[in-house]
DNA sequence: CTTGTTGCAAACTGTTTGCATATTG
DNA sequence: CAATATGCAAACAGTTTGCAACAAG
């Protein structure tokens, strides 16, 4: 944890961008999280534990650590923007479970040397991929096989 | 291009739908165009060409193709919601430039199977997936190569 | 003490919606 | 003619920005 705020104040030194307490708190919160995010959420959590930092200080952060190398925009659901953390986590792919939004993590080596070769072909150089499945979860299959019929998706 | 007039109507049939107009319009221009498009392009070519049909409609219309499996949305671009035809195009991953905003387009068997696997293997029912790959293509690779150093990233 | 940062509120952008009117099946 | 669609403008949601006061290096 130490470690990402090193990263974090080394990364803000060498272009001459300041080390501030509302930064320090972000990036704090955002590594104590285990999960996706997004900056609503993030403002909400430190709104709740009485650290008052605006939302426009929130916005402002989360690009600064995608650009150190410490977070990284996931999948879009429904016009958030969402983060996760990078650091020490290495990169993997998501399945979106459309029944009830749950997230499943994978990595394939396969996948991820696959992807190299298709981009050597191409003489593409890669710098961040994201492969992402939406589909059902297996306990929200079971739940669509109770009904009897799936209902016309006539909803909004 | 007939066929996909008949998928539609016939879609908005089983549903108690109407075929309208602005409607027709909107599906043939969608599928006279042979790259990746949003909602706001879409109404400006149709205005350009004197058809005058509301965002409204355009935006009402886009999710109804999605529907009916002739469209679907493809990475985010910064915000906007982008599409593409799918009818008889079948389904392929992307390449996404950083530099130039080039748009390759690949397909491949092995990385579909392998995520077939994974999917099994998670009890995960998939419905959709997407991989984008965002990198440089060859030629910005070669511009940048020209420049002696990259500039930091402090453009916003 | 200079330059970058904060918080606020206002501005913006993409998208959705309520409603009166018009059109389809 | 009943039900759905249209166009408009207003409403929304997420995000960005201008600015005056403030703080880090």
């Amino acid at each position: 944890m130490e470690k990402v705020v090193l990263i974090f104040k080394d990364y803000l030194r060498k272009r001459g961008l300041k080390f501030t307490p509302e930064r320090e708190v972000v990036l704090r919160e955002v590594f104590s999280l285990h999960k996706h995010f997004d900056a609503e959420q993030l403002y909400q959590n430190l709104y709740k534990r009485k650290k008052k930092i605006s939302r426009a200080s929130v916005y402002r952060t989360l690009p600064l650590l995608v650009r150190a190398g410490l977070i990284t925009e996931t999948l879009r659901c429904q016009g958030r923007t969402s983060y996760e953390h990078i650091f020490g986590h290495g990169h993997h792919d998501h399945m979106l479970c459309i029944g009830c939004g749950k997230v499943i993590e994978f990595r394939s080596e396969k996948i991820e040397k696959l992807q190299k070769e298709i981009c050597r072909k191409y003489g593409f150089k890669p710098v961040e991929h994201r492969l992402g499945i939406k589909g059902y979860c297996r306990e929200c299959q079971k739940k669509i096989k109770m009904k009897k019929k799936l209902p016309l998706d006539r909803e909004k």
